[in-house]
DNA sequence: CATGAATGAGTATTCATTCAT
DNA sequence: TATGAATGAATACTCATTCAT
């Protein structure tokens, strides 16, 4: 990997374990071995660097669609690899809203980012409803269904962390399952909670 | 007021202003044209000023209940007292798990208190149910309501600004609509939505 | 003298001997026997020190002059006043430039204190010639003398560095003998140079 | 032109849109499109750029020089001929005495080079004395001219600059005039101011 | 000639906290 | 209670310069 990479990943590594704010660019240059002027020679400071890693976390994401799911099943499988991604930046939804007052720049990306996802969550269980595996008629349902599944898919996380769970991808896969429950009254053929 | 609960005051204005990190001791100070030695007098640090204003939230939200909520109106209108509260310490929900991470001994208070808070949620649910106004017949699916509700509480503020929204006390009041859809399903008594 | 005085007294002093690049913040903490915190205390940045330091010498030259002076002598006896002060802060003439480029603000006021300076020397030539002391029947002729009086007066210790001549206190009053050389020409009752 | 020369002018360019202390030489080198370690390879440092601009600057204005002017319209031509240079290496006047802090060589030769200069200023006087266009019967007198010629040319734009009055080249040729005027009183035929 | 990553000392600045008064 | 000067470690960042390729 080169140092450039290299540089964001330990970044990201380091911010995983404590946060952003407590890990400073000298604390990364010394975790890394290089000296703190390298780090700024690739990078401008620590805003740019959690912003690069907010990029590189949406790309993958948007790499991980090919279409929307047509299925449940589909579904819920894409879901997972979404939240496999969102475990390796969980830095970044365990802090947002801290970021977003130190990096507007940031906050604006995010939201735009999440309303085009908000807007194709909604796409998805609109098909639901066309195919008749939802049973909604009500746009203020639909709308709160849309709401619960993104506020899962934001804060699931952080959730289980204020009840002093312990925290792994495992449980944070939990949230797939949280969104299934969402959705069960209003699925035609029901499957087991 | 006294002095030093003018300094919490005015550290909860500050705080819901901007961000924890970015006020320090010294502006707190500033804002009320007291001397830093003297707000150092009254608190030890800015940590022990925001366990405190911890604490004086989770006393208020206490002496709001008098007793678990026997009606769905009941329990909306103790929502809308506990979202009022919440509003006042905005920033503390803002910034909770990265105030967990300096902070230990509040994220133990917290998790404790939080861990309580959803077993009365529980319970009202559960009157609820033995009451034959909600039709849950499966404790997974109940566990599932009472999480949606509380994950509604502590994250839909934050849920809004994800997408944008602007932020008021109003709009924060939505939880409680949220957490209504929630249980709509289930309530033998439909309501419209 | 307070510490927030010697600080400004220690910059002065510092920069006189070498120059404000080379003089950090920290170089005169550590001169003073001070933290750098300390310093910081009492002045934003060094930008704060130098514009604080100009102030301090303009009001020195502003409360040295009672009235504009009425004859030769009196002006000769006023120039070496303000040399004097000058001298004092000779950082600021050897560098003039230069902190004109690094702070807009100081080199706004300094400009606007130089043209009220060329107004009022302009005023005493008036006088001169209203008193028939200077022969001087044309506007061009009079600003040019104006100009060289002023321009003497901010440059001709820098000028004394360029062909090498060593510099004191006593060498910045030949300025004086400049002037007057400068009017000599003009003066209807001819004094020796 | 070769890369080396390159460099050079792109200093010289840059130096004298800001000033020295802002243009790094990695700025130099971003401004050019090559590498920091290529400008290393061609100059040691910025101290070695500054001083070899101003052996240009002087070896340009040796070759202005083809004898000393005879006339009043000869010298007043020639001294075009220098401001015009001067132009091109503004930011050295304006930097000067600051310069000579940061580099005792460059210090050296320009004194040197600038004595020679006084020299030169006062044959031209003596010789314009002995063909009777000047009437100046004094030593101190004549002095007194050199300098105020020799100032002129150094600090004229520095001193526009101090009023606030807008740089250009056409102005700066202004102290062509100045010049004229000090000699005005001692010409024995009279041009007009 | 040229690249560009890397160094590392330097520079300015911040801020929670202390403490003599 | 209160002041406010003082500390000093920490932080972010800069930049001339080096050097392997």
């Amino acid at each position: 990997m080169s140092r450039k990479l290299d540089i964001l990943e330990t970044a990201r590594r380091l911010f995983n374990e404590s946060n952003t704010q407590a890990v400073t660019t000298n604390h990364i240059a010394k975790a890394m071995g290089i000296s703190p002027g390298n780090l700024h020679y690739h990078y401008k400071n620590r805003e740019e660097i959690i912003l690069l890693l907010y990029r590189d976390m949406r790309a993958k994401m948007s790499l991980s669609i090919d279409a929307l799911p047509k299925t449940f099943q589909a579904l819920e499988a894409h879901q997972k690899v979404l939240i496999g991604i969102q475990w390796e930046y969980r830095f970044f939804f365990r802090e947002m809203l801290f970021l977003f007052s130190r990096d507007a720049e940031l906050q604006r990306e995010y939201i735009e980012d999440n309303i085009a996802h908000r807007s194709r969550i909604k796409l998805v269980l609109e098909s639901f409803v066309e195919s008749e595996e939802l049973n909604i008629d009500n746009e203020i349902l639909l709308e709160y269904i849309v709401d619960a599944i993104l506020m899962a898919w934001q804060f699931y996380t952080s959730y289980m962390q204020t009840l002093g769970r312990p925290l792994s991808r495992k449980s944070a896969e939990e949230a797939v399952q949280y969104a299934s429950n969402t959705m069960k009254p209003y699925k035609v053929k029901q499957e087991k909670v």
